[in-house]
DNA sequence: TAACTTTAGTTGTATATGCAACTAAATATT
DNA sequence: AATATTTAGTTGCATATACAACTAAAGTTA
């Protein structure tokens, strides 16, 4: 299993890093729940952080917040409310929107989740110095700035 | 839709900046095949471009060189070949293996894509210094080392 | 007020993913 | 050589995802 040739342009881009890294990233979450005997997935575990955070939340201000498509986003909450971890309530004052509110099981469950999250964090960063943390942080929100601005050119 | 309180632990972390950002990558790499009118999606393309990399490759190899569990693979190289970019031939010397190749159509379809995709990689870095693209891939190294590192330990 | 438009959410369809259980071929053991 | 084990790939099942077409409620316009 030998490269044929080195392709500088594409393997010394930052988009190939990224993506492993993060591919990583999801693979020690998705290891750690499973070893804390956690029920839940880490895309289910971002939606209990939101709600935690925001509290209850429209479908479409949840999809907005998790960046995720809202058809995407129901089949999500179907999956969780399922579990117990959440329930849909109709809004009184506008009937097409559900207010989505953490349950009490989920509000363990996300209590339970969180530290386990924090120390994947943790280790990310354990080789990094406090000044390379956010250095890396600023490139980050760098590279989404420059993409969000080639998407603004296209509209005009 | 205002915040309860700042969970500075989690907010601070690079772990979510990481995940947004790849998940923006992904989006803009979407978007790019489909405005240049390329019936391919990111992973599919990642496949073209190891097989154009290394030429043909077991599944095995290439499961682990695009980091995917081998039987998402087995899926995954039915869509491509149905699309007619790969064939899978039976190997003589391990009738177990399947070899897979680039078709002609597949090169071609990948020679497309590969310029599309480094705009977007190109894109990413407009606003990075070549110092500060260094420092960065230099940094996801060592968070894909840290990761690694713990794996490694809890097999002791 | 009736008709048009917008908005929130769901459903159909297709792709992608991982784990566990499986088949078949190759290798190792006895 | 016969049996056991390992290896490559597939399949069942569950989750996650996006786009397009849809329903129903709300808001707008004529």
């Amino acid at each position: 299993m030998k490269k044929r040739q080195i392709d500088i342009e594409i393997e010394n881009s930052i988009g190939p890093w990224l993506g492993k890294t993060a591919k990583i990233v999801g693979c020690h979450l998705h290891e750690e729940f499973e070893r804390a005997g956690l029920d839940i997935t880490k895309e289910q575990m971002l939606v209990l952080k939101k709600l935690d955070e925001y509290g209850d939340l429209s479908q479409n201000d949840l999809a907005e917040l998790t960046f995720r498509d809202k058809s995407s986003l129901t089949r999500l909450l179907t999956t969780i409310e399922r579990k117990g971890y959440i329930r849909r309530l109709r809004s009184k004052e506008d009937q097409r929107v559900n207010l989505v509110k953490l349950t009490k099981k989920g509000k363990v469950m996300w209590y339970k989740t969180k530290p386990v999250v924090l120390q994947v964090f943790q280790r990310m960063r354990s080789d990094l110095t406090i000044k390379e943390v956010d250095q890396f942080i600023e490139t980050l929100k760098k590279i989404q700035g420059s993409l969000r601005q080639t998407e603004a050119a296209r509209l005009t």
